[in-house]
RNA sequence: GGGUCGGUGCCCGAGUGGUCAAAGGGGAUGGGCUGUAAACCCAUUAGCGCAAGCUUACGUUGGUUCGACUCCAACCCGGCCCA
């Protein structure tokens, strides 16, 4: 017992409250029955990053002790859009994208969680709100108050930057909160911007005759720039269906004050090894990080790809050399302006965008650098054409 | 409903009739240095054109003017104060 508390209390921000949490594993225990662990998901964004997966993480640790997993598609809710850490409102989404999304969103969750039968249950919760009554829902807002609500830290913050706060917004956690009293929660995870929410969860369970819901807030991961948090219109994400050349490099090109926190939230390794790890004293900060990077690449791809990838990665950055595969491009044999090959290969976005590359030195023709965007390239079958460190093209006639 | 202030490029923000594709900062990108780390230095940062230049762009729509991001009108959106 000991032993599983220390396990899911590792990387956590804050459990409330801690008895309680032990209390029920060791009731869960004798009764012999399985804790209901519920997670809400967001299916605003289809696409799943490292920052989700600290919190599924979490949640398989639940599953791997034997107890079931509890995904609310908030199908109904992102018809309203979540106000969390944003500064501004969301919009609202059809039900058929949100449905989309919540099938990309479950495939790729499969690969932290377990998704046998008797692990995981995934609900909608359409199915109770959408049959609630204005009657219902005005109970059900009565049960908290407006300085409550305003305790939230995003709204209060919004208020005083002036940034407009809509009333519906404040519907949201009382619907996330009565989700908990639909699926009877004993505990719900979510990182910390969803502490208000998920401890408005308690209260209203509560207030609904249930015992409550235990809350473990996950840190949000930094994102790439060292800055964010991570998040995909942001732009510092990795994805969990990204190429295994990609990640890995994308994992290599954190700072080194992020790896302790990588590895604490995003690998299994025990506490002493990643203490080990990061002392720069002891390991050579570039190999810290390429274990990181395979570490991490392994919950998604196999060991030979994520060597594969390490090798791929080193041969091109370290090396300088060509990487193994290289997008051919169509092209005739026609000379052309050097400008107007880039465009040609989708190496640019744009003619200016061509010029300046080429100004900068940072275009190489089989390996010659050319300086004049006007230059006249007569293609030839087989030639590369490089800009920057990492976009190549090979001409094809 | 009344008063008042404001809406500028990816973001923040200066600009009050021509010298504005629009200062400055952030971010991003490229180069240098490196471990594709951080820090630092330099450069670039609307589209088209070899170029001269042209075209779009300062909430929207009209107007005044040789000329408007800058002036006027109406409208849309937001903040604040009053009710």
């Amino acid at each position: 017992m000991r032993e599983q508390l220390k396990l899911l209390k590792r990387g956590t921000v804050e459990v409330f409250n801690e008895q309680e949490l032990a209390d029920k594993l060791a009731g869960a225990a004798k009764a012999g029955r399985q804790l209901r662990i519920k997670l809400g998901l967001d299916p605003t964004s289809p696409d799943i990053h490292l920052g989700h997966t600290v919190v599924l993480r979490k949640m398989r640790q639940f599953q791997d002790l034997g107890h079931k997993a509890v995904l609310i598609i908030g199908d109904y809710t992102a018809r309203i859009g979540d106000p969390t850490g944003q500064n501004a409102t969301r919009p609202m989404l059809s039900p058929e994208q949100i449905e989309e999304n919540a099938k990309t969103y479950l495939a790729q969750a499969g690969k932290i969680l377990d998704t046998s039968q008797d692990k995981l249950e995934v609900r909608h919760n359409t199915e109770w709100l959408e049959k609630m009554t204005l009657m219902e829902l005005i109970q059900l807002a009565a049960k908290k108050t407006v300085a409550q609500m305003l305790q939230r830290d995003s709204f209060k913050q919004r208020l005083q930057n002036d940034i407009d706060v809509y009333t519906h917004e404040f519907i949201y956690p009382l619907m996330q909160g009565y989700d908990s009293v639909a699926v009877k929660s004993d505990v719900e995870l979510g990182g910390t911007d969803q502490t208000f929410n998920n401890l408005v969860g308690r209260d209203i369970q509560r207030a609904y005759g249930q015992p409550p819901q235990i809350v473990i807030t996950m840190p949000i991961l930094v994102g790439l720039d060292g800055k964010e948090k991570m998040s995909k219109s942001k732009g510092n994400y990795i994805g969990v269906t990204d190429e295994p050349n990609d990640m890995f490099g994308k994992v290599m090109s954190i700072s080194d004050e992020m790896m302790e926190n990588y590895f604490t939230l995003l690998t299994s390794l025990p506490a002493e090894k990643i203490t080990e790890l990061v002392n720069s004293e002891k390991t050579h900060p570039k190999e810290a990080k390429v274990l990181l990077a395979k570490t991490i690449m392994m919950q998604f791809y196999d060991e030979k790809t994520a060597d594969a990838a390490a090798a791929e990665f080193d041969k091109v950055f370290a090396k300088g050399q060509l990487p193994d595969e290289i997008p051919d491009v169509k092209i005739s044999a026609e000379p052309i302006m050097a400008s107007k090959l880039l465009l040609a290969c989708k190496l640019v976005p744009s003619g200016g965008e061509a010029k300046r590359m080429v100004k900068q030195g940072a275009v190489e023709i089989d390996k010659n650098k050319i300086n004049d965007p006007n230059t006249m390239i007569t293609p030839a079958d087989g030639m590369i054409i490089q800009v920057g460190k990492r976009k190549f093209a090979r001409l094809k006639l």
